[in-house]
DNA sequence: TATTATTGCTTAATCGTTTAAGCTTATATT
DNA sequence: AATATAAGCTTAAACGATTAAGCAATAATA
């Protein structure tokens, strides 16, 4: 039983394959199709069960209404709800995504970037990776539409719409540092990606803001592909330094997991031994004993804006580069309370 | 600068289309093409960098290679990984998959599976949700291919790959039952769906087989719109009952977020006052201060199954239906350890 | 009444591929 | 030398839609 097409309609109603085009594409008036034989179109389509095969449709008009949505990683609920809300929006404007994890991997990334161009996306929406950056540019010169979301490139210049990093962690500190704690740890991911950097520049700014000086050994880099036993070395180091740490920043959500699981397994009491801020949200947070302050990115409003901002340059409304810095709200709970002073 | 078709590298090597399609699929020997001009001809569309246009080649052949996988929620963790899986078994047999999430809306996985069929995907993977039984025969009617995944309808004939939901629950019981627990209770949703069925009719079997007698105040179902309250609710009634339970199987992870939340805001000892075992799987049931028993279903084998099985549908090597049930695996944690007795 | 407009439809090209069938040459076979 | 085979290419139809252009028949206008 093949699928129905314009031409069986056409047959049927013994007209040809453009008259039905027009009449199910609502220019019947433009196209002056007579009301009966609108009406009689209509019907047969209606029994018939009519679905029109959006490839010969892209095909001829050069667009797909497809978007290509990159994430870093779709395990980690922040994405797996960006992912979320750029779908709806995206229906909204009537366009399908596509979605694909790059897993944090330049090569992935790469290869998904391919396959959708072969599949005619109209353009992309790319929470990007560590060296990627070529790729993006190689998007911009191809004049391939799309936006960055969340992470981006100082140096190249697109658009974006992105939290702002820096303030985020600068606000961090801050509230850890207002709520009387001193020596302040940030454990980060040991990557070249800017939007790492900015947090560790506010996590750093908050503390010589505060006239604290910074440790070097407050801070600790772990890699992403061993980050469970890195993480665990990390904490083990920042509490049994000279100057421990009294409190501590995750710069991510996957880290805050790995690192609040050790935590646990420490027996330390957070706050009391420990205080802890994140970056990221979930559930998870809420489950902690102690429930986790964190910073929470505008996911509704990065998604939305991502996908307006790609909506609009589709149609050309906008030429130049929209770049947008969107602020995380910090999230104060007992994680981070004021501390008890000794 | 539009994208580069085969007309443009035939225009350039000065020959026809054809010849171009030809070599660029590796049919030079069957169409015998002379071994200068296929060098020719790939060179220039290198130098172009050419790719095919997907749309195209799908038209012509009636094969997108695409897969369309519906998820019932994809904010759901074990959803959210379910998806993860099969986009990579998915891409390891060429093809690529469009997610949406029906969001346990029939509607919505309706406005779904039209959509994805108007895009011509070749075959679904569906995670369906309440009510939905009547699009899941429409499907088979029209023979559409399709693999339902870990729910499926036992009054329709479908290929389904599912866990073995009754027995999880009986192993949930019976491993509560063992560890000394004797008043135990359920909450679970308030669906028609047969795997919520299974799963209750699991923990019923498993205090019957142990000599308990069923308590209906015991098996609480909520709603899965106004989940936090009626879960709270729930939760009051099963402590407060003049016998109250002194442990708590979570029917799905959804279930268990909320009410451990609201555990924690009662300062219930888990697993002193309460002990518990959920379905589903998440970073979150580790966070908690007492790690959480769950069962565990073989996502990965799950996903893989699934893209198999359609994949062997698409090529039509198998014919009847193939269902396939699997083994959770129950992880004890201490949330259920051994009751210390009064 | 002759001309122009309008109405209601059809024709055919097009999007980028694939592929069966055909058409020249050159080479092999008798 | 005459014929068959093979090599190397082209032609053209097809997939399912859209849409500019065109053609008759009817209605409106002068």
């Amino acid at each position: 039983m093949r699928k129905v097409s314009l031409k069986d309609i056409a047959q049927k109603a013994q007209v040809s394959t453009a008259l039905v085009s027009y009449v199910l594409n609502g220019k019947e008036k433009e196209s002056r199709v007579g009301e009966e034989m609108a009406a009689k179109i209509r019907q047969i389509a209606e029994e018939l069960n009519y679905q029109p095969n959006y490839l010969a449709k892209s095909l001829r008009s050069g667009k797909t209404q497809t978007i290509g949505l990159i994430l870093a990683d779709i395990s980690n609920p922040f994405f797996a709800n960006v992912a979320r809300i750029v779908e709806d929006e995206a229906k909204r404007n009537g366009y399908t995504v596509i979605i694909g994890s790059s897993d944090e991997n330049a090569d992935k990334s790469k290869d998904l970037l391919d396959v959708l161009i072969k599949r005619q996306v109209d353009g992309f929406i790319i929470v990007s990776c560590e060296d990627s950056d070529e790729q993006v540019q190689e998007l911009v010169d191809k004049h391939i539409p799309f936006v960055l979301l969340d992470r981006y490139f100082p140096a190249i210049a697109t658009d974006f719409i992105s939290t702002d990093h820096y303030a985020a962690a600068l606000d961090g500190g801050n509230h850890l540092i207002a709520n009387g704690y001193q020596r302040i740890g940030m454990i980060a991911y040991e990557s070249a990606m800017f939007h790492m950097d900015e947090r560790i520049r506010g996590y750093r700014d908050a503390l010589t803001g505060n006239h604290i000086s910074f440790q070097t050994e407050w801070l600790k880099r772990v890699q992403f592909t061993n980050i469970e036993l890195e993480v665990k070395a990390a904490i083990d180091e920042l509490i049994s330094a000279k100057e421990p740490v009294d409190a501590l920043i995750f710069a991510t959500y996957g880290l805050a997991i790995n690192g609040l699981k050790y935590i646990n397994e420490l027996r330390l009491n957070v706050p009391g031994d420990l205080a802890i801020v994140s970056f990221g949200q979930a559930e998870a947070f809420d489950l902690y004993y102690c429930p986790i302050t964190y910073l929470r990115q505008p996911i509704g409003l990065l998604g939305q804006t991502a996908v307006r901002l790609l909506v609009e340059k589709l149609n050309e409304i906008q030429k130049e580069p929209t770049q947008i810095l969107m602020k995380a709200e910090l999230v104060a709970r007992e994680s981070s309370k004021p501390k008890i002073s000794v």
